[in-house]
DNA sequence: CGCTACGTTGATCGCACTCAAGTATAGTGG
DNA sequence: CCACTATACTTGAGTGCGATCAACGTAGCG
């Protein structure tokens, strides 16, 4: 229609699962915001306990419900978080970027996961038995300080959600996820700042509670008012300050 | 109107501010769900790093948004965690119950509060320095564990709140709501699962993102059903089946 | 016994969902 | 390189769930 609707400008990494492999382990493993504390050799300890898993993209990595034994790191590319309702409708949680984990955590018997974990790009993953894991943990306090920070702010980020579905109106609720992403996995561009994701209007719809049609409504009024430009599968913000401030005060 | 609606049944605990006090707190601490592996010593040495602290109900213990230097643990009563929002809704997170703990958890310099916690009885608090606690816990890497387990299973509880909301209807998510508080603060009695807090139409509207009008709406429909029984600020389920049916399928 | 806050019920309105038709984009194969 | 197809996106019209506004009952408390 625009002028604005270009070619998609999110770059759709290609991480062969050939390239996830060992020789990235320790780097990776190391740079965990959570194993930042450890010593060299108790990284190298650690990392005997992982396996490194590729996946392209579109690939299931765990169904929520199976029984669950591992805990997995992303190493590269992004893995989306989701649930499905009975309704058939599904609820996309997060987007998870490298040193993000997911999986079981618990040490309850008979877990299962809670959440379907999806490769939304090509990804490499670390896997490690939920038991080692701990194991891990016990044996590094600080370690399992850093995950219970993890831990703590993804639970205040998932309740500023509750919050968010349970006194916004969409539009709000679309700025503010918007903003959210930006901030994650955002990189600035001549067009404005650039979420660097494939993102499909159901996506949004499925993190913001909402539809596909009545987020592609909300949008063009966005891009009417300056405040983002987007295309298919692409979103790039170009007035962050309005948009913050239509996310907050719900003033246009 | 009927006689369904005869006087609360609910016991509003009296406890006098005084009655928080010292002989409690060793065996309150012992019992906690994350200081259970602690050794007896262990646990006296903890003891001496909190202060018990009484409020009696509608107190509010800490307000969202205040620098936050403590941690909080329910010794006895109830508190209410919620949310305020720009537009006055307030959005209410949870109830806690004895052995439930609150306030700020995490490490960063200027932490605030994400939550305002008001006394929901009269309640005692043990109330613990962030840095004395994250201490105890590094020193106790198994205490450590057992409060990562806890606020995982918070994250899981709050992100299936994020799949009610955006999913199900208000009928749903009401009788999903009322349900989860059954289990947590349920009591067998002749007239059926008695939900023992005072709770009103607006703390359940709170609750479930909704209003007290159509709370009120949807659960005259449920009594209407035999699902339920209420009266002013208390509720009982009398057909716990059924009502879980409603809350996952939808089908009165 | 009257006051206050909670709860119920009714009428109306509007936001967002649904259903549906049409348009643009990106990848595919000739 | 271009037609072709699949999929994403847009836009419109109609509907309905739940919010809002308002009035009236009712329980509990002083």
């Amino acid at each position: 229609m625009t002028d604005s609707r270009r070619r998609s400008p999110v770059e759709v990494e290609i991480v062969p699962p050939a390239a996830c492999s060992i020789d990235l382990r320790l780097e990776i493993l190391g740079a965990l915001p959570f194993f930042a504390t450890l010593s060299p050799e108790a990284v190298a300890a650690a990392n005997e306990r992982f396996r490194e898993q590729g996946f392209v993209a579109g690939e299931t990595i765990t169904y929520s419900g199976e029984s669950a034994a591992f805990l997995y790191v992303v190493a590269s590319g992004q893995v989306k978080l989701l649930h499905h309702t009975h309704a058939g409708k599904d609820v996309l949680l997060d987007v998870l970027t490298p040193g993000e984990f997911f999986g079981n955590l618990s040490a309850q018997e008979n877990a299962v996961y809670t959440e379907t974990a999806v490769a939304q790009t090509g990804v490499c993953v670390l896997a490690v038995a939920t038991q080692a894991f701990r194991a891990i943990l016990e044996q590094h306090p600080a370690a399992a300080l850093a995950v219970l920070d993890l831990t703590n702010s993804r639970l205040q980020a998932t309740q500023e959600r509750v919050r968010q579905l349970s006194a916004y109106p969409v539009e709000q609720r679309i700025a503010a996820t918007l903003l959210r992403l930006a901030e994650k996995l955002g990189e600035e561009q001549e067009m404005g700042l650039l979420i660097q994701t494939p993102l499909s209007r159901e996506d949004l719809a499925q993190m913001t509670g909402t539809t596909p049609e009545s987020t592609s409504r909300v949008m063009s009024q966005m891009q009417k008012e300056g405040l983002i430009t987007s295309g298919r599968q692409w979103v790039a913000i170009t007035d962050q300050p309005a948009l913050a401030a239509l996310a907050e005060d719900g003033l246009a």
